[in-house]
DNA sequence: AACCCAGGTTGACATGCATCAAGGGTAAAT
DNA sequence: ATTTACCCTTGATGCATGTCAACCTGGGTT
């Protein structure tokens, strides 16, 4: 006992069934047996810092990356530097969804500051699905989720005025904080200005007049990337009124 | 022999293995076998007509759908009659898919013109997906295959303006029906203008201006719902032009 | 045949947001 | 401490596209 590996510590640290994300994440509904053998084929580096990236648009696909602390931000590069961002993601998401199908990545994925992630070997994490029958109603329930977040993004596209968007933005931040243990109303963004405009499909300084707008009205205050909600309620309300009065667009 | 049941022509008619949709479809690269153990548990009803629906935002998920023959649009519809068109499916195409998740369907599935549909009760096909690996591995395909064409969606929606998104339509709408064995110039759409606007993110009348000036510039022939694609490679060039020269929307 | 009506087209006008431009604050680098 | 470079903010202007309104057209109904 004396003797036992120097790694343990890590070890406790970072195992699924130590994860506080645990319910989160992949093993989700899994018995502790099983969570342990999906825990041996998860692969763990150290940290990674912002700007370095989990995989590049064009790679080949191996594994799949869940965020274990920190945030990354998927995105799809065009020629000239140009970019689409494709979300933000937080502990317990899953990236790199999309790249099963193709066999390589369409998408490039990016730590926006200090971060943690697990890998899970896809070819292997199938294999384990095949015979966990809850690892592969968890996968298919999580790929599914990703098609449903896609289509409220769609209809925030497609229909939301800046407003709306950037309201929508701010409550699905704070939502997801909320899951994760962390204030629902003072939370500090680690992406750009830019980057949330992108995301939104709006222009930097649309984004930027709107917090200060958001603020002058007393729904929140900002400084920088520290964000206080002040008025939850009212931004949700925003937040959803894609169709409401006033807003007509496309009503049919 | 001569006793052989009345429904064996239909079954023939509709069976997985004479379905000339296989290769698109879930028995993608299965065993013949199996492809039998999958057609066992597909129910296929009548023809539906136009403007029935598969389901409803709300109603409990039961059952994928997969489109055989017609086609079917998914919307979301809020208060007010409003609606977001989430997309068009054509055959061979899964429907339902981003109610695994909930458990609930999201949004709705109308039929555009008489159709037929299969339906896979999900429960059994998680069953059958957990025994044959290659099974499970075409339903990852296909769901992650969904999250990569949301997120050609999302970079639609985000960053082409509206002439780059009716030719990016043209265009999915010729590769899709090229894949079954339709004409890649020469189809007929089975939407309205105002559902094609709705879809992507446009008001009905800009869709109308921009089918007129794609026949003035003599890019396409167009009748009503009758589409003939004159000059395919100059609407893939606009098409694909989201970050080109001249369009520096959000260029970073 | 006359009517009806949803779907489509076209024109005139309005506006939300992108774009262009300039300046200030902050954090990392030297 | 100073420099540097990025990020953010704010103002002025223009344009793409939504909105409003009118009319056309073809298919179905009485």
């Amino acid at each position: 006992m004396t003797q036992r590996k120097v790694i343990s510590f890590e070890t406790i640290r970072v195992a699924c069934k130590n994860c506080t994300l645990s319910q989160l994440c992949l093993p989700m509904g899994m018995s502790p047996e099983d969570v342990d053998r999906l825990d041996s084929i998860v692969k763990r580096s150290r940290p990674l810092h912002r700007g370095d990236h989990l995989f590049r648009s064009g790679e080949r696909f191996r594994s799949l990356y869940v965020v274990k602390t920190g945030s990354v931000k998927t995105y799809t590069p065009s020629e000239e530097g140009g970019e689409q961002v494709l979300g933000f993601h937080l502990p317990g998401e899953i990236i790199g969804l999309d790249a099963i199908d193709q066999d390589a990545h369409a998408c490039s994925a990016k730590v926006l500051e200090t971060s943690a992630i697990c890998e899970v070997p896809f070819q292997r994490f199938e294999e384990l699905a095949a015979s966990i029958p809850s690892l592969q109603h968890s996968m298919f329930r999580l790929l599914s989720k990703e098609i449903g977040h896609d289509a409220e993004m769609l209809l925030l596209l497609g229909k939301k005025n800046a407003e709306e968007r950037l309201a929508a933005f701010l409550v699905s931040m704070s939502q997801r904080l909320s899951k994760r243990g962390l204030s629902p109303t003072d939370f500090y963004l680690s992406m750009s200005r830019h980057e949330i405009g992108n995301y939104l499909g709006l222009a930097v300084e649309t984004v930027s007049r709107l917090f200060t707008r958001f603020q002058d009205e007393g729904l929140v205050k900002v400084d920088r990337k520290h964000v206080e909600i002040l008025d939850l309620h009212s931004i949700e309300t925003i937040a959803g009124a894609a169709q409401a009065a006033g807003s007509r667009k496309h009503s049919n």
